[in-house]
DNA sequence: TGTACATCAGTGAACGCGCGTTCACTGATGTAC
DNA sequence: TGTACATCAGTGAACGCGCGTTCACTGATGTAC
């Protein structure tokens, strides 16, 4: 009777279509890009004649925000595992990376280049939150700064976020540790997609170890 | 007789229109992205026909080509020019984040989300390497750090650098020099796309206090 | 278990679109004597 | 200064392509009695 998750066997016929699409449409991204997605040619390569697609989705854009979707929540998922594991920050951070290197164009449909008309659906910034929280938690839960120098002044910019902390909703995060998420999450964001663009081909040094002497920096008070 | 920079009256003309087509690219590109653009659509909004601009360009390939080798250009002689005038690492910074808040969506043709199938032409790499040596000098310029504390470890990435230099060629920059290379070149760019990228929309925050803060970091000794 | 009906997956034809690109041609602009 | 010729910008028609999407239809799969 229940309305969702019901499971007649047309519905497990369906959700299994839909997953194969899925498949067919990020192997597509990989090999030409997001904007070469095209519903016919994923239906010609699984064998099906173009309209049959029309079926399982709306249409072109509900495919491409259905795999917004999934790629956000996967990032959650995989990042809500870690901490459950007992990663701590930098744990969080070799799973993102590991993440992002698994499917270089998954990590950029989420936080590469945006298209100058798109709009995301409003239940994308809910997932990008869930992301951020689980980060967040991490940043909060480091062992709180030396023990203030008297005198030493806080950074300007967490001090600005003592009075711009809105975006942190109720989270118990103190100043610093906002201010640490954002230094994570850009720094981080920084080394790895200037990797996964290939922008270091070329230089001979190894990205892992550059990352890791960035997360290492993030790790130390006062980072 | 030079057969560069020859100036009859038809080659000005010529160059003139190359000019034109470009900037409704670059108009084209900021409204719907790199991946939208159409000579075609071009040629109409400057009330020629679609063929015309074959006598200009090879082709669509040689069109974005040239954007990409102009947006490099530019960003490389802005860069030039700031240095010229005695700006230092931060100097250099702030020039960056400029030129990139002028025109997102020229940043992203440079720094964004790789078309996975593209192949940069060749001299642009000598573009680029302009840019990176200009920040380079910069980071070589400051301050060496610290009369370094006896005992105290240098960073396993920057040992790491001095035995993979190669890509800095003949740049007499030390190895902590190209780890503070490296490391300004990814914290900028993680702030400044996900900025670009409306990222950061939401959060009440000013960004530029945060690149600041980045830039502070930066700058600092030991980074 | 068997028949009658409803549901739904997938097809093929079709529409309109815009794209990149080629080609033969016209008409204006510059050049040489 | 004037005429004869060459150069080159721009046009319009055309080709082939793949796209998203709609629609009427067939045939298989499930459901109800």
């Amino acid at each position: 009777m229940a309305k969702t998750g019901a499971d007649t066997p047309r519905e497990r016929y369906r959700a299994q279509l839909r997953e194969e699409v899925k498949r067919h449409a990020w192997e597509q991204i990989a090999t030409a890009g997001a904007s070469a997605l095209s519903l016919n040619a994923i239906a010609k390569r699984m064998g099906l004649s173009g309209p049959a697609l029309y079926r399982y989705f709306a249409g072109r854009d509900e495919l491409i925000t259905e795999l917004v979707r999934d790629a956000y929540r996967s990032l959650a998922d995989t990042l809500a595992a870690a901490a459950a594991d007992g990663a701590g920050l930098a744990g969080l951070a070799r799973a993102l990376r590991g993440w992002a290197l698994a499917d270089p164009q998954r990590y950029f449909l989420v936080y590469g280049t945006p298209v100058p008309g798109y709009r995301a659906p409003e239940d994308t910034v809910a997932l990008a939150d869930r992301i951020m929280r689980t980060l967040l938690d991490a940043c909060a839960a480091l062992p709180p700064d030396a023990p203030e120098t008297p005198g030493a002044p806080e950074a300007p910019f967490t001090a600005h976020l003592a009075a711009h902390r809105d975006w942190a909703g109720d989270h118990p995060a103190t100043p610093a540790a906002l201010h640490r998420f954002l230094a994570f999450w850009t720094r981080l964001h920084g080394v790895l997609s200037l990797e996964l663009a290939g922008h270091f081909t070329g230089m001979a040094f190894h990205p892992d170890l550059l990352f890791e002497a960035e997360l290492d920096g993030l790790l130390a008070p006062g980072f």
